[in-house]
DNA sequence: GTCTATACGCGGATAGAC
DNA sequence: GTCTATCCGCGTATAGAC
């Protein structure tokens, strides 16, 4: 790996764990074994390396979650994948934690794939849900746009929720509470299974 | 307004729009028009005044919620009520971003008054759930405990995604989702509406 | 490409005068 | 109580040698 990649992992590491206006040149540099000169060389500065790590972090994120939107099974089962899959709880979402970020908030540039990201996965799940009603797989009932949000949402919130606790539990609480709710509207006609359980 | 409370008062405005490492002594006693020695005689430091600050905004926010959980009306009116309060959406939740300050969290001082108000916030919702359940105002397959971090979390979250947006559609969105979601667990035998409307 | 040197203001405080 | 002076290292680079 090349001094350039070392810098852009470093930074992405840093990001997610101390944000970035808590991140230094000096740490990011330390952090990738390389020099000042090096990463002055390679990059323009703090903002541009941001936006490398930010970008290639923003596709990764998008990636593992169109894994799972496009695999096999009902809208329902894929959005349920979706939710339950592991995850770093205690270390939250490195992509929703930059929105709490002023500097990267107040620039564009840096701004741009944290809202398309976010964005996008609204939209990607109010498809999968859409797709699921046109198939009588969930209630009709069930508005899209805003459940969507809803999932989101809870899945950014139970990361605050795990980071204040320190404990994962919170969040696999709120997880639990979504299921629970959504299982209101998936028709249970297409299965041979019992009607939905409560659960934990 | 004497020196020191200026001083909380504007450690308050910074940690919500900068966080923890992103504010400054020098900023502090800038805003608060007050100078460095006065500062430094009624707080030992950064994190003395920030620990007041954060009980403060702590304690406001507990006592807002609960204006909401204890005012008359059914469970669900009032989680609704609490849900649909107005809001700062955009700067954020004071409480929920001192989660992403891994200063904040790395000190079990700061980190108190964090996690206390949003465990106490889910403790209160579940109870509300519960006394709903018991008069038969909310469905029995309603489980408290998952329902309230799932509350929660949606706001919180919702905070981030319209931070992303950098509007507050989002939010609007996701609170409109879980109260369309638990509209199917709210008896409908009390009212004497017509059933649940689909809402925006 | 990488290293070392140099710069300048800020972060976070302490000391002592008034 | 509040002010000014002083401190030292860090943040964020730029310059120029190798």
């Amino acid at each position: 790996m090349d001094a350039a990649e070392r810098l852009v992992e470093s930074t992405r590491e840093l990001l997610w764990e101390r944000g970035y206006t808590g991140t230094s040149p000096k740490a990011i540099q330390q952090r990738a074994g390389v020099g000042q000169g090096s990463m002055y060389h390679h990059f323009a500065g703090k903002p541009d390396l941001a936006l490398a790590a930010i970008r290639r972090t923003a596709d990764e994120m998008r990636a593992k979650a169109e894994a799972q939107f496009s695999a096999p099974g009902t809208a329902a089962d894929r959005i349920a994948a979706y939710l339950r899959r592991e995850r770093e709880v205690l270390k939250g979402c490195p992509i929703g934690r930059l929105t709490q970020d002023p500097d990267v908030m107040a620039d564009p540039v840096l701004r741009a794939p944290v809202d398309e990201t976010l964005a996008w996965l609204r939209t990607r799940l109010a498809e999968l849900m859409t797709e699921g009603r046109e198939r009588g797989e969930l209630d009709a009932a069930l508005d899209p746009p805003t459940t969507a949000a809803t999932v989101v949402a809870t899945l950014q919130g139970g990361y605050v929720l795990a980071r204040a606790a320190d404990s994962v539990h919170p969040f696999d609480q709120a997880i639990a509470g979504v299921l629970g709710l959504l299982a209101a509207h998936v028709s249970a006609a297409p299965t041979d299974e019992g009607p939905p359980v409560p659960r934990a």
